[in-house]
DNA sequence: TGTAATTGTTAGACGGGGCTAACAATTCTA
DNA sequence: TAGAATTGTTAGCCCCGTCTAACAATTACA
């Protein structure tokens, strides 16, 4: 009756395949193992293996050349990453400026790795920074202007500034 | 979500190796292979295992029994991590207000992840904040006013924030 | 519907990096 | 200076996640 659950976290990879489970399951669609193959960039076997293992712990539902469907506590495990990952996501582009596919490449890899406290710091923090777009307050703007001309704007204080690097 | 190609540089292991020797190496001091091993939280051979690998790339001077120093190169790619790691935990520590410590954990595990972009835009971030922390835009206060309150202080737009009050 | 194409699985190997046990070198100290 | 204590190395094993080769099941279509 009682479930085994004080699983450790999973490693990176088992995330990413938790991962792309979740994100090609949207809508109930089908999930094939050659599309999980395809957007982690392995090949099948690695997938299989893969799966064979996320389905021993009772993450995933996979029957021999049948459906692949995330269990309730893998969908848990899943959203959990992707949550990260959206909101690494939008920390590189909306605070940092960085272009998207950098974003996702860095999003992929800190998401397994960041602590849950930084997390959700960093999380409030493009809240606070979207809430707070304009005003006297304005971040982007101020941080920008600091990229190109590498020194703050004139009514930031100058205190601290290195001219040079 | 989708995998990285195969990067060029060190394992985070190696890259871990090569940060501890240089620490430990500061001011001319020995470097002794249980330090390593503590510092790392690895036992010995593992370190010994490790010293010989890097050895034969050439980023470390290791002989039996004997002096442990890194190359040039070494030194190099040692400080590239080392500065890597500074910015990161300086950004945890005073853009988002974490501890020390968690700082330090997740600097230690981001660092061999994050790309040279991000690295860069991250670090500028924190000179920014630092150049500019009071005036009209400063940012660690409302930042934390946003944190403790869940919006964003009377002097910015409103936008997209609930009023819960 | 029979066969080719495609998809999925199994078996087995490999490299990375960690560990233990046993042994060797070095250093301390009585 | 001879053990004893400590430090370092070697050998060998293990787990993880990947891969290739070969084979099996499923699907597509002529």
């Amino acid at each position: 009756m009682v479930k085994q659950k004080a699983q450790k976290g999973q490693s990176a990879s088992m995330e990413d395949y938790l991962e792309a489970i979740a994100n090609l399951g949207e809508g109930r669609k089908v999930v094939r193992v050659k599309q999980i193959s395809q957007m982690l960039g392995v090949k099948m076997p690695s997938v299989t293996s893969a799966l064979r293992k996320l389905s021993e712990q009772e993450l995933v539902e996979h029957e021999r050349y049948g459906h692949i469907k995330l269990t309730r506590e893998g969908n848990k495990v899943a959203r959990n990453v992707i949550r990260r990952h959206k909101a690494l996501t939008r920390f590189f582009t909306q605070a940092l400026g960085i272009d998207q596919e950098t974003a996702e490449e860095d999003a992929c890899r800190i998401e397994h790795v960041i602590s849950s406290l930084s997390m959700e710091r960093l999380a409030k923090f493009v809240e606070f920074i979207e809430a707070c777009p304009l005003g006297r307050a304005n971040f982007p703007a101020r941080y920008k202007y600091y990229l190109e001309h590498g020194q703050p704007p004139q009514d930031c204080s100058k205190r601290g500034v290195k001219e040079s690097k």
